[in-house]
DNA sequence: GAGAGACTACTCGGATACAGTCTGTCCGAGTAAATCCGG
DNA sequence: CCGGATTTACTCGGACAGACTGTATCCGAGTAGTCTCTC
């Protein structure tokens, strides 16, 4: 079990987007070199991003993407859910009723065990990326790069964005 | 992103595995059959418990399966990444150096922060699995079945423990 | 010079092929039990 | 009746196909900007 690549490319996407200035517009392209992807695959998980409500788009020339909302009020979890689905990642096939000593109309109170089990674990991974805003994550990142290549993206980034 | 169906399979297998009087196996096919699952492909999972050193085999007629250890020394998270591989679930390709405005020599001092992130979170997912040891699944299973069925069950296993 | 209309070039979005992993199945090597035979 | 060799039947383990999701690509619908023509 693996996250699809789609994911990391999301996330570094969407970090370069809470960079933008306000109003402005980064489009695939621009996205696709900046990080060395493949631009019309990359537009599918940008897609995603749309589908859920987490950036807007425009067409046209100059056209592209923004976020829908400010950097802080979008969790790593919207943007990993957006790309990879809200299901859970442990599914019950509730198996236990194959039991050849269950009665047949014998009806289950509660999920199996085993499964809520397997969820409190996936709660606990929802809930940390729940927990890591946006936000955080360009805080991060501008502590991380140094602070000449950090300028000369967005400089690079700006001179694409409409 | 969706665990394979071997984990269920390996931890209801497991519960059942930790229910045998000490010194007794259970084969494939009692289990696959106590599931309602394909023999063939059940054998496999349990290879993976096999080749993690979780269970101990035995051949030739009333062979099978048995825990190498007691289950309390047997957690969640020794199941699930014997059947799905200690792999971290988010893989980062560094595209952080595809970046153009990156100097070609530049060395990274950290791993990616996203990266960091996310691995968070797995560490989450896999703390929350390894506080879990397989005799807290059992406690809570005869909690959860009816003790009717929970003796017939073992009943029906005992008749085809070896 | 200004405004309206048509044109163009660029964008996103969905529909279409290719690959890798998960799922499912088969058969062979090996062993413990059961059987049979001799003492 | 007892002990040992042989047979047997059952087990696990790895090798072999089919299905589904993830990966990669292409082309069409639509729009913002630009240019041109007219007033």
């Amino acid at each position: 079990m693996i996250l699809k690549s789609q994911v990391e490319w999301a996330l570094h996407c969407c970090a370069i987007l809470a960079g933008l200035p306000a109003g402005r517009y980064l489009s695939t392209k621009a996205l696709a070199e900046l990080h060395g992807l493949p631009k019309e695959y990359l537009s599918k998980a940008l897609q995603y991003l749309s589908q859920a409500n987490l950036v807007e788009t425009t067409l046209g020339p100059s056209g592209g993407y923004r976020l829908a909302r400010p950097p802080a009020e979008i969790t790593f979890l919207d943007i990993v859910e957006a790309v990879e689905g809200k299901a859970r990642t442990f599914a019950c096939n509730n198996i236990r009723v194959n039991n050849p000593c269950r009665p047949k109309d014998h009806c289950e109170a509660r999920p199996c065990a085993i499964a809520r089990i397997m969820w409190q674990a996936d709660d606990a991974w929802r809930n940390t990326l729940k927990n890591v805003p946006l936000s955080d994550l360009i805080d991060t990142l501008s502590e991380d790069i140094p602070a000449q290549i950090w300028q000369d993206t967005f400089a690079w980034v700006l001179k694409r964005a409409g």
